[in-house]
RNA sequence: GGGGGUAUAGCUCAGUUGGUUAGAGCGCCUGAUUGACAUUCAGGAGGUCGAUGGUUCAAGUCCAUCUACUCCCA
């Protein structure tokens, strides 16, 4: 074997597994009805996206969640793939094509547009996934899907006109969100709020039958003014009632319009007064129904003005909007112009306001809204952390009907045709289908695309095969429901809800309402992780623009991609906002380094045996050998082992780093490999212990592979654990049973007391190293000292491990004394130690440090004394924490007492 | 306006059915280093667990109110 290099280099190890892994095809999902299935579908990147940390974690996290499923033996698929998306990719062509050739995509044509559109995604699309690979994602990567791929699409449209068949999507004249700069409508997921500064105008209309009275209005919006076409007040409002059915003067253009009553008007708002303007916004819309008004749209698709709009036609929104004030004023209709702050809907892509629009789209009302709601209050689906139950939940009870058509060319093309100049609103005028109609001249196609998240919904579904309801594949029945989705909050609505209503409604045959064994059956997966959102190190979200984002590839140079993993997986708290620091994941380079030296030293202490099971290990651990530590370690291997079957099930995985962690570096590391360098310079006893070291490193490594892939299959083979051409991930660690049932047939036998014994010299050598720090012997390894043991018990602990404590505290020699004379010692469990020393004692500073460590325990004992005093809690106390209590008084009284007593000799 | 979340050491965070003297990493201070590892080792300082009240023998943990910050939805 190979000697193992001084520090852990991760470059070279990544490279050369990752190939391996690859041509032993390893990634690749099998379907095999035999086994348990475990599949998780990656969150599509979209082809515009680049790497960012967001990545990193999510991708993280479903790389463990699949290593550790197929370690379990699980017939195991991560499926990757990519989303075409729409706006964000149409707007990036577009913009290359304007800033290459100044051309806009109507100088091209819809067909030639998409092709170049494709060409740029086929260039640009798949750098994410590679990327992915350097992090170490053992997706299958000969099943990628992308949303606009061949099958997909037909899985798409099938959707929509199933959908369509069924009644749940239709047509209609609505208010959308209006992007101007995209020129398409948006969903209201699509839409951010955000605070914005502007200015309220007031303004005053007067009234047309009362010349002289004047109503005064309130909008942050005087462009949208020609498109008034009433003012309203609220009916119950004493101070405008009498005026309902009169007529106010619009400014300009001018014109009479009418003053309607409406319950909508809120009195308290303002002056009470509204101006409506139906074709601009959605209550004044709602308003305009009501009272059979007119809807006048004043705004052109780009956001000018239109010839409608009178003086402002050809003016851009924000230029109207200063235009109309300036009109006002000189109509002297102007009051006064205010600042004022107020939430304005911003398109998500462009950055720009929204318009309020009406105009013709295709809706899907949601199905299955019961059912989705059933899915996760019954536990069907779990959510993690649960409380994005609520949220889910929210969003369902009040949920809107979903804006499917885009206008946009890149996409899929919605699958409707309407009788050429006929009346597109009525069904008869339409072909719904895969297939375009017969007679094709007489026809023509839909111009419009579906939202991205209208293919995206059904990925759980159609990246394994699903194109039409009812039909299914081998992949299909093999791996849906999919074991879990790992993704963010922030698309709770947009994708994860969306993805369960589109597997309850579209899984299987046409169904009114489910059975809970139906909604089983039919959800895309049965966990959700929601991984917090990567922050920087002020709690900023990461954009490109503040240049707070740090470059992942970078990352995994400089710390490796297992220490990456590991570095952000410890510091990922469960659904909550990550603050991103470098520092905290060189933790995770630590970690990978100290693995390494530890395998290292395990090398260099002595000759490598048979490593090739856990039985052929077992079988060289001497039961007659088997000291405190050893029971402590193995114990502590069982433990550590089981917790992380449990965490991993339970998706806590903060909690199963910190546990390897822990485990790793202070039990093992700090404690049992110092602790054994004894009994290793021992020929008698070496094999012995660099069994149990070879069976510990072997079930850390087996724990670890799901978060740190690359060092722990390098280790794996290194250490002799594996054959070649066997790869770890094929190994299970299982919850350390077979670890105990090992132990068994071996006959060696753990005795879970030593646990505590270990505890208690872990103490007395700290005590020791403490004491020695203070009285400046810390580097010396020849001090003496005297122990006053506690009682026999303690005397033998110690005794027998006299040679260890010797090397941990840096000791030449132990004795023992009946009692301390007159001496100063420190106190702890095992007993009192004094510290032998050829210089004088600095008396006040001991003085200082015995007073201290008095204060301290004397509270102990009067919270301890106080508690058992207490009648109630020795009556109804349960019984093991009122021994607890009694044993931990008995202690800290000893101690105080001691303590008390050396004070003394100092005086 | 509606609904979440968070508040624990200087910083970032653990602390899962209430139960010993509340933990980790980083940072800071002191010291160590000739054979696993300075990406290391040992030690130390540092906390009335946001505030108030309640339930309980027992509260960082449960309940109520409040304060601050934050996210989502209107």
């Amino acid at each position: 074997m190979a000697e193992i290099p001084k520090s852990y280099d991760p470059q070279g190890v990544e490279q050369r597994w990752y190939e391996q892994w690859l041509a032993a095809g390893c990634f690749k999902g099998k379907v095999d009805t035999s086994r348990e299935s475990f599949a998780v579908m990656i969150p599509p990147p979209n082809v515009t996206g680049v790497l960012h940390m967001g990545h990193l974690l999510n991708n993280t996290l479903q790389d463990i969640m699949i290593r550790r499923a197929r370690q379990e033996g699980k017939s195991a698929l991560w499926l990757p793939g990519t989303d075409h998306a729409g706006i964000a990719t149409q707007s990036r062509v577009e913009k290359e094509l304007r800033q290459k050739e100044g051309k806009t995509r109507h100088d091209l044509g819809r067909e030639k547009f998409i092709k170049v559109a494709s060409e740029w995604r086929d260039k640009h699309g798949g750098i994410i996934l590679s990327q992915l690979q350097k992090l170490g994602a053992s997706c299958d990567w000969d099943r990628k899907v992308h949303t606009l791929d061949e099958g997909y699409s037909q899985a798409v449209l099938q959707a929509f006109v199933t959908l369509y068949e069924r009644g749940y999507v239709y047509r209609g004249k609505r208010m959308v969100n209006w992007c101007p700069v995209s020129q398409t409508g948006l969903s209201d997921e699509e839409v951010i709020m955000k605070p914005t500064q502007g200015s309220l105008f007031k303004m005053r209309y007067e009234v047309v039958e009362q010349p002289g009275t004047f109503l005064e209005i309130s909008t942050t919006r005087p462009e949208t003014i020609p498109g008034d076409v009433a003012v309203a007040v609220n009916p119950e409002d004493s101070r405008y009632q009498h005026l309902i059915g009169k007529h106010v003067w619009r400014p300009f253009p001018r014109a009479q319009i009418p003053i309607v009553g409406d319950a909508a008007v809120e009195k308290d708002f303002g002056t009470g007064v509204l101006k409506v303007t139906p074709a601009h916004d959605r209550t004044d819309f709602e308003i305009g129904k009501r009272h059979n008004l007119t809807v006048l749209d004043v705004m052109n698709p780009d956001g000018t003005m239109n010839a409608d709009a009178g003086p402002l036609a050809g003016l851009e929104r924000f230029k109207a909007r200063s235009a109309a004030a300036k009109l006002l004023e000189e109509l002297g209709a102007l009051v006064k112009i205010e600042p004022y702050e107020n939430t304005v809907g911003y398109s998500e892509r462009a950055d720009v306001p929204i318009e309020p629009r009406l105009s013709e789209q295709w809706f899907i009302h949601y199905p299955k809204i019961e059912e989705a709601k059933r899915a996760v209050t019954s536990g069907m689906i779990k959510f993690h952390p649960e409380r994005w139950t609520k949220t889910y939940l929210h969003w369902l009870d009040n949920i809107q009907d979903w804006c499917v058509s885009r206008q946009l060319w890149w996409g899929h093309r919605i699958p409707v045709w309407y009788r050429k100049g006929s009346d597109r609103n009525e069904a008869k005028n339409r072909h719904v289908s895969l297939q375009p109609p017969s007679d094709p001249a007489n026809w023509e196609q839909d111009n419009d695309v579906l939202d991205t998240w209208a293919s995206s919904w059904l990925w759980c579904l159609a990246t394994i095969g699903w194109r039409k309801p009812g039909e299914t594949t081998d992949e299909l029945k093999h791996w849906y429901p999919t074991g879990a989705l790992a993704t963010g909050p922030d698309i709770i609505f947009l994708w994860v809800a969306r993805m369960i209503i589109a597997g309850l409604e579209l899984h299987g045959p046409e169904k009114k309402t489910l059975t809970d064994d139906e909604i089983r059956a039919r959800i895309p997966f049965k966990r959700v992780y929601f991984n917090g959102i990567i922050r920087d190190k002020l709690g900023r979200k990461m954009s490109k623009s503040l240049g707070n984002s740090p470059e992942p590839l970078d990352l995994i140079a400089k710390f490796g991609a297992d220490g990456l993993r590991f570095g952000l997986l410890s510091i990922a708290p469960k659904g909550q906002d990550i603050l991103f620091d470098e520092d905290r994941v060189s933790q995770g380079r630590n970690f990978c380094n100290k693995i390494w030296n530890a395998a290292r030293f395990r090398q260099m202490s002595g000759p490598m045996f048979d490593n090739s099971s856990i039985t052929s290990i077992v079988q060289r651990i001497n039961p007659a050998q088997l000291d405190d530590d050893d029971s402590a370690i193995l114990h502590g291997l069982i433990g550590l082992s089981q917790a992380t079957a449990h965490q991993l099930d339970e998706h806590e995985f903060t909690a199963y780093a910190q546990g390897l962690y822990a485990y790793f570096w202070g039990d093992f590391c700090d404690w049992y490999v110092e602790a054994s360098k004894v009994r290793l310079a021992d020929p008698a006893l070496r094999d012995h212990c660099l069994a149990v070291q070879d069976l510990v490193l072997r079930q850390f490594l087996l724990l670890l592979h799901p978060v740190a892939p690359f060092i722990t299959e390098e280790l794996w083979h290194l250490l002799g654990y594996g054959k070649e051409n066997e790869f770890i991930q094929n190994q299970n660690p299982s919850d350390g049973s077979d670890l105990n049932n090992a132990f068994l047939t071996a006959s060696v036998k753990l005795d879970v007391s030593k646990v505590a014994d270990v505890a208690l010299l872990r103490e007395f050598v700290a005590e020791v190293r403490a004491t020695k720090s203070q009285a400046n012997q810390a580097t010396k390894r020849d001090s003496i000292i005297t122990v006053i043991p506690k009682d026999a018990k303690a005397k033998t602990l110690l005794t027998h491990n006299r040679d260890k404590l010797g090397r941990l505290a840096g000791l030449s020699e132990m004795q023992f004394a009946e009692s301390s004379g007159d001496r100063p010692g420190t106190v702890c469990q095992l007993g009192t130690v004094i510290l032998e020393q050829s210089g004088t004692i600095d008396v006040a500073a001991e003085k200082i440090r015995l007073s201290k460590e008095l204060e301290k325990i004397e509270k102990a004992v009067v919270a301890g004394e106080a508690k058992l005093s207490n009648e109630t809690f020795v009556s109804k106390a349960p019984a093991n924490i009122l021994d607890g209590a009694r044993k931990q008084l008995a202690e800290a009284t000893a101690k105080r007492d001691e303590i008390v007593r050396m004070l003394k000799t100092l005086n």
